[in-house]
DNA sequence: TAAATAAGTTAGGTTATACTAACAAATTGA
DNA sequence: TCAATTTGTTAGTATAACCTAACTTATTTA
């Protein structure tokens, strides 16, 4: 049995992993990474090692990067599960926005109860994405494939639909609404400034500018 | 902010006051009382009646009993609330059994959200009983008022409806079950037996054998 | 009322999860 | 290549929440 900790531990290897392996140049997570990610110091960081080696869900060598176990992959996939899920009962079932969710899901992630994850499940009807467009894991942790690729990626005058965000902070998930940018949206590419990335697109025959930064946390096609 | 630790202290206290209040000769909660309804030792409640007090949530000087205060007493309502709510979810929206529900709202009941609890009480449709027939606190802390008695002190050849249990154990609730007892239930009295006030009753025309501890713990009426 | 028992407190120890400060290893780059 | 920088570890401290053992105060009862 793990502790809430313990499984936001976990929970972040997962994302670290996923992170590094999109990127180009990875490398491995290491106790920095981690420690900067959860917003502790290296030395927590350390010790919670310790105890996670015990238990056998993490591979750790003095000095070396960190890695989870095929159990430790497991139990990660079980927290997102549950988070996702939750998420998306908040929007579809209590009509929560898509910027509120995300807090109230950290602590609901937690709750132990097989059955009553499973029974979420089929209340929502085994939905396959959560309201940020981010995949749901089934209850063997299996999730479902997709191919997207970031805005910024887009050619000029393509067409493209909206299908995630990469980020899911108020602040960026407030400023998309403001954008009138939601899961679905058709975003048309006008041009693409080659000095900094920003774009100019159409949204609902409207014209917008977005960043770069912007771009890159939105998943199209 | 109060631990989750520390909200069971509270619920706890505001349990064994209203348990105190309800019995006959009554003399206030103990340290020993307390300990021994959370499983702990005494020396465990003493230190938490210390963080407790300094929170200004109880009020206890060195040997005396243990009251809580106006602020205690309205973070404690604050939790039966929303244990109450959650159990109600899992029943109507879920479709738990009632005799499965109290665990996983032990867990719910620490989310940390104003919002989404009062909508889990929209969404709900502002229920006043949750699944064993508890009243519900309304979020300024207000206890809708009912007039119930056991069933044991109903008399003889009455008719009574069942409004609520008194124990929510698993192995209270399928014993129920198993009687054909549940909320709403319609129960007559045909015999007392004076040795051990044991009750012969009907329950939907058929005849049923109920011991004095199974009609202490049902509310009716 | 004094002894026995019950109730309550204190002291000191443990574990999980944090921290700071000091140190060691690995990497970088002049 | 070796000094500087970055990365990672160790040692020692703190707090919440538990424990046991020893002690004190209050209550019961012979
Ligand atoms: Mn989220
Ligand atoms: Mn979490
Ligand atoms: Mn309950
Ligand atoms: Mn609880």
């Amino acid at each position: 049995m793990l502790t809430q900790v313990e499984e936001n531990y976990i929970k972040a290897l997962l994302h670290l992993a996923s992170q590094d392996r999109a990127m180009t140049q990875q490398e491995g997570v290491g106790t920095n990474d981690l420690a900067a990610y959860l917003q502790v110091k290296p030395s927590t960081v350390n010790e919670m090692l310790k105890r996670l080696k015990e238990k056998e869900l993490v591979n750790h060598k003095k000095y070396g990067k960190i890695n989870l176990t095929a159990a430790g992959t497991r139990t990660g996939l079980g927290i997102v599960r549950k988070h996702r899920l939750w998420e998306t009962f908040l929007c579809t079932k209590l009509e929560f926005d898509w910027d509120e969710v995300h807090d109230i899901a950290e602590q609901l992630e937690h709750i132990r109860s097989d059955k009553l994850i499973d029974k979420i499940d089929k209340f929502l009807g085994y939905p396959k994405y959560d309201p940020h467009g981010d995949p749901i894991p089934d209850n063997h942790g299996n999730i479902p494939k997709r191919d997207t690729q970031k805005l910024s990626n887009v050619g000029l005058d393509h067409s493209c639909r909206v299908l995630a965000v990469r980020d899911t902070s108020t602040a960026f998930l407030q400023y998309l609404e403001q954008l009138n940018i939601a899961i679905n949206t058709i975003i048309e590419i006008k041009e693409k400034i080659p000095y900094d990335g920003t774009l100019r697109v159409e949204i609902d025959g409207k014209a917008a500018v977005l960043s770069n930064k912007v771009s890159e946390n939105i998943l199209v096609e």
